[in-house]
DNA sequence: CAGCATCCCGTACGATACTG
DNA sequence: CAGTATCGTACGGGATGCTG
C-alpha cells in the first residue's frame, strides 16, 4: 500500500479542528493518549469534577464520588497527583487530616470537564431512554 | 449563595458549578454515569473526535483511530449508535460501503470534546515529562 | 469491505483485612 | 482518619478465523 496515496477522505479536516494537534490521524503511542487515558479512567473525570469546587478531604471525596472503592480512589488520586493535576496536603495531626485540591493545571482541565459533565447530565435521560428501546 | 448558609465542606459548591445536575454528590447509578462511561470508554472519545470532521468509512476510522481493534471499533460504534450519537449508513453495494457520521446530538457532544482534546494535546508533553520524574 | 464469532488472556477493579 | 496489602474475579479487549 503506497503511503503517498492522497485520499481526500483519510486526511480529514481534523487538523483544522485541532490545530497543531493532529495530522489527520490519532496516534496510538503519544503523550496525549496517555493523559487522555488517565483523565478518562473510570474515576478520573468524577474525581476532578468533585474537586472543582474547592478543597476536599479524603473522606469527603469518598462520600461525593459515590461507588468508588478506597483502592481506586487512592490509585486515581496518585495518578492525578503525579500528572500535576491534583495537589495533596497532609497535616501531621492525630487523627490524620489530608486535603486534596486541584492545581492550576487541574483547574484548566476542569474548565473543560465541567461543561462536558453539564451536557451529559442534560442529555443523559434522553440517551438512556432511547438506547433502552433498541 | 448567602454567606450565612452553613456549608460544612461536604455539601460543596458543586451544585453551583453544575446547576440542576448534582446536589453535592455524584450518584453511582444514574443516567449520567452510564453516558459518561460510554463516552469515556477506552475508544469512545477518540471515535467521536475522529468523526467530528465529517463522514468516514469503517476503514478510514480504523486508520485514523490508531491502535483500535476491529472488535473494539465495532463495539464502540454500536454503543454510540444506540446512544444516538453516531449515525450508521450502509450502502447495499458490492463490496459493502458503510459510512459513519455524528448525529446532531453527537455534534453537540463533540463541541465539548474537541476543546478538551485540544487542552490535553497542549499540556500532555509537560504532564508526561513531569510524571516521569516521580 | 465490513463485520461477527470464538477463544483466550491480562489486568483493572472490588472486597476484605490490616496499619501508622 | 487515611490510607496500604493481599487476594480473587469479572470483564475489557486483543488475535484469529469465518461470512454476507
Amino acid at each position: 500500500m503506497p503511503p503517498s496515496a492522497p485520499s481526500p477522505d483519510d486526511v480529514g479536516a481534523l487538523s483544522a479542528l485541532l490545530p497543531g494537534v493532529t495530522d489527520g490521524v490519532l496516534p496510538a503511542a503519544c503523550p496525549s493518549r496517555t493523559v487522555l487515558d488517565h483523565v478518562t479512567s473510570k474515576w478520573g473525570v468524577l474525581v476532578i469534577i468533585a474537586l472543582s469546587d474547592g478543597t476536599h478531604r479524603w473522606s469527603a471525596l469518598r462520600r461525593v464520588v459515590q461507588g468508588v472503592s478506597e483502592k481506586m480512589l487512592a490509585q486515581t488520586l496518585r495518578t492525578l497527583e503525579a500528572d500535576g493535576l491534583v495537589h495533596r496536603e497532609a497535616r501531621p495531626v492525630v487523627p490524620p487530616h489530608v486535603e486534596y485540591r486541584l492545581t492550576e493545571r487541574g483547574r484548566g482541565l476542569a474548565e473543560h470537564l465541567l461543561p462536558l459533565m453539564g451536557w451529559i447530565a442534560q442529555n443523559a435521560d434522553d440517551i438512556v431512554a432511547e438506547a433502552a428501546t433498541r
